[in-house]
DNA sequence: GATGAATGAGGGTTCATTCAT
DNA sequence: GATGAATGAACCCTCATTCAT
């Protein structure tokens, strides 16, 4: 399997670094080659074409997202404590790597509509787990029986999501990880029961 | 004054149509010039460069969102009240012009980030006026004391993007407004008093 | 005669201004019409194109020098004395009009090959007179008879022309008719009998 | 090192000979790409751009001149014998060579003045190699004395171009190289002592 | 005669991808 | 497997010229 091989592991960082540094619209094959210390030609023999390069940053990178937040649907404890925690988890990702925050925030969502699709894909195992919460947390009383699935998982999403992004454009200026407790009130006032 | 010309605002019309049917970056200019019936050198009688189009069809567009507000906020309604408005006037836009929530919600955003700076900039009148009734909210008791304006402020805003991001990648398949009252629902029960 | 309008003259001193400030490749009809202060269209009811406008320029002002070396010539004088008197008047008239040096000697150089065979047709004009000169000087026993006359004159007007381009490209620091005297000496010498 | 690569050769000899055939503003870069039978990218892994080609062209022709001078300073021959050899290796190399001839004298001339900036940094050298035979014939007594070394310097040079010039404009009908010992007498004649 | 808005052809350069070694 | 030289398609913008008013 390719993707167990030093070198695909090698290419995927050297991605992040090149896209975070110089911008989506700078981040060529051959730079990111070069950061990876590897052939133009090499990246060729790991992925299909630039954006299964891209669709591979996300995906390697979102999996460590969606692993987390599996280990916390797995503890005994409320939705409104699970759900702090996944907060937390996705704050806690991407505080502690400017890169990758940079990337995912910024650079990744000026691709094209057709990466955007593949990456969306990508996001929905994370979104169905959020969906999980939800759903659980209504179940057990804990969220609002009336509240529609869907635009709760967007109001939750849309507003992690709008602050990390709102803290990226502000050069990471503070330390988001003291936003959390904050953004869990709102949701969570949001959706109680 | 150029903008006020028949020609500007053809080419604006052109291209959200071109960039909302063909995609960001395959939105050429001459392809703009072809929608709206004129030469492609005409399109630089009333346009700095290409970026310059781009930002004109955003500013040109976002007006009509922030002169809405405006109204909104002479009203003699509550915070609460003016949130609804607020929420159904950005719906009802959208919902009313599939090209354009097209191209705000996806195409645009692909654009570099200088060009997104711009776009911001453009944002920021919107999102000061949405401030404005936050805080008066807050001031009639209406909303919680306790409560961060940004980070509200982000959650109103990226609870309503996000819900209308996930309408367009669903190829608008229903109907955008009946989603606006659960939406001010949850984004009120959010930051209620 | 179109020759004898004003605008005729005002367009053509428009571009000798325009060519000096801007360079050759940036002097653009737009902005002689705007330095003659007349319309874009205007410049064509006295001009077939663009490349008529830089001949009859040089037309114009070649045919000053032109007229003054035929008064030179109706003076009875040793055909010496003539070279000397002519190289002052060439070396005078650029020497009295920064602009006009800086266009005939940089700028209209860098004009196609048709637009300077049209200009060395006006040139040739020049060149006969100086012809005429020399054959005066052989035939009055002043200039050595075994000179070639197509070789003494390309001394004689490379010499000229090198040393103005000189003074032109130092950014006419210093006074041209200065070096006038020492030039006829060394023209002389490469010719006396 | 790129110039010593023979795609380098190729393509400035390519350019040499489409700058001659089709003028210096139909010189296009994908014309000299299919004489130098090369893919215009090509171009650019050996040139930064354009004004680079050109400034190459110029460069490694006028090498040889300068190169040939050197070894005549070499020789143990008088200034007076050194100047003969010198415009004998000046016309001998544009003699045999129709398309460079056509390059130097006319079309180079049209480029801007950034250009031509650039170039006259080349001929620099040359020029200076020219300066230190006169002065040597000044100093062994063979040249006056009382003679400007910039203004000598510009009649020989001046003599030589004009005379090439005129010859290339001719369409290069007679034998450059008859001329040689003509214009080295005419040249001499305003410097002997 | 005079205007100036409109026209539209034309070219340097980048960079993802290939393939001979 | 690894290399990196070579490829060639694609696009924004300028500006000389026209022509309806």
């Amino acid at each position: 399997m390719k993707r167990d091989k030093p070198k695909y592991k090698q290419i995927v960082d050297a991605a992040v670094i090149v896209i975070a540094e110089n911008g989506y619209h700078q981040a060529q094959v051959s730079k990111i080659a070069k950061e990876a210390g590897v052939a133009d030609g090499t990246i060729y023999l790991y992925f299909k074409n630039k954006e299964d390069i891209l669709i591979s940053v996300f995906r390697e990178k979102m999996g460590v997202f969606v692993d987390n937040v599996k280990e916390i649907l797995k503890k005994e404890i409320s939705a409104t404590e699970m759900l702090a925690r996944m907060i937390e988890n996705h704050f806690s990702l991407l505080n502690g790597d400017r890169h990758l925050a940079i990337v995912t925030q910024l650079e990744l969502r000026q691709s094209n509509k057709e990466l955007r699709n593949r990456i969306n894909e990508v996001l929905k195992e994370y979104l169905t787990l959020l969906d999980t919460i939800l759903k659980e947390g209504i179940e057990k009383g804990e969220f609002d029986k009336q509240i529609d699935i869907r635009l709760a998982r967007q109001m939750v999403f849309g507003t992690i999501d709008e602050t990390i992004t709102s803290w990226v454009m502000n050069d990471q200026k503070y330390d988001l990880m003291k936003l959390a407790p904050e953004v869990h009130r709102l949701i969570l006032n949001g959706m109680k029961a």
